[in-house]
DNA sequence: ACAAAAGTGTTCCTTCTACACCCATGC
DNA sequence: GCATGGGTGTAGAAGGAACACTTTTGT
């Protein structure tokens, strides 16, 4: 029996929503391989460190942000031969989707970290493959799970949140069928109480994420 | 940096029908860590190998089946630090749906392997968290993709594809409208004109898997 | 007053569910 | 004939889509 022995990685898609697209955080390679090139933000895995645990160390690095106020979850692992040039390397790719941040990429250790379209291609190793991939698994996420609140400040209102529907999906949805969707979805958000002035209109009501961990009934894409 | 290095395998989550149970099979371990408990089937990656291409080969070397008879797909990575008592092992977990082997785990290299029941726990390592992931992720997908045919031969009728998910699901679903759905859900299943005798009763229509890689509309579990 | 956004009511249509009913076979 | 499982029809309930309409703000 061979003992394969693999430097093990971590790489990030990091999802926000900016001026009202969808965004990957990428950070432009200043070293071979792919010098030059954008990337998905990543790092080794340390050696007493749990792979959930790197996830977290490396976002917490590349955006200043605490863990806690999105949603990262593991999203596959690539680990085909000759993936990386300079040896052996399979990366544990995770999943983050986060609220638009006040102060953008603060604690970065990379220099020239950038929020970019999230359809740009052309990113170095495999990171198209993983990047296509963390999309079509946040579109599909988004019908049966509450995680389109991840990418909302901790109070929003349903016209917010329908706008991130939209974002990610790429479709328009109709105000009003959303609203009643979203309010009668059990704990999917609950009400604080307060109201916010948004633009011009009527007042809306704000929103904070609810206890369920599965939409019931879920909120599915058109077309489909 | 540190550069973390790790060993890396496959571990397979492999699972069957047979004799109206969902079964799942294991290796009774014979030498330490964990000798004389059951375990998953895995092994080590080859230092030039996919990960996909090392699943492949182990669900061959276990079960002596063609990777191509069944489904199989990654299932997640698991790394925690002292998952494995002999040192920082990471391991890459596949789910496989296989039909019922007419000649079960035939090439294996392991003497003592069997198919359990489902339920069983007190496995090796961390693998009943595994196997739990393994199964919900199957029940899920059961909604959503044809992949229910995995767990049937080439040709079956609509009441065997019937009970793959009433056994996965453990739920009773009602023959009239389960034939509906299914038959009327865009190339989940393609009629081959022949007809088969099964048991008792009317002779019933043979269908092979359609094409279609998503149902619509799906099937979903009740009661949820 | 008017525009704009929030939120509710209603109508129509599709889909799901439960079950009555007929069909084709072995005994 | 009778039992058994395969398959179709149908009525009522539930859910989704489209859109008229009311509410509450800024200008």
């Amino acid at each position: 029996m061979t003992l394969s022995m693999t430097a093990v990685t971590v790489d990030l898609v990091l999802l926000t929503i900016r001026q009202g697209t969808l965004q990957v955080l990428l950070i432009r390679r200043g070293i071979p391989p792919h010098q030059g090139q954008w990337a998905l933000p990543g790092g080794f895995v340390l050696p007493d460190e749990d792979l959930d645990a790197a996830a977290r160390r490396e976002l917490r690095e590349e955006t200043g942000l605490d863990p806690h106020s999105g949603h990262l979850e593991q999203l596959a692992t690539y680990g085909t031969p000759g993936r990386d040039p300079r040896g052996r390397v399979v990366t544990v790719a995770y999943l983050a989707l986060l609220p638009d941040l006040p102060a953008p990429i603060a604690g970065s250790d990379a220099a020239s970290a950038a929020w970019r379209p999230c359809d740009e291609t052309g990113l170095a190793f495999d990171h198209d493959r993983i990047l296509a991939d963390g999309l079509e698994r946040a579109r599909a996420k988004l019908e049966y799970t509450p995680l389109a609140t991840a990418f909302c400040p901790p109070e929003f209102t349903v016209a917010e949140l329908r706008t991130v529907y939209e974002t990610v999906w790429r479709t328009h949805l109709d105000p009003r069928n959303f609203h009643r969707k979203v309010t009668s979805a059990e704990n999917f958000v609950t009400p604080t109480g307060h109201t916010a002035l948004r633009d011009r209109g009527r007042p809306a009501q704000l929103f904070r994420r609810g206890p369920a961990a599965l939409l019931h009934p879920p909120l599915l894409r058109p077309s489909r």
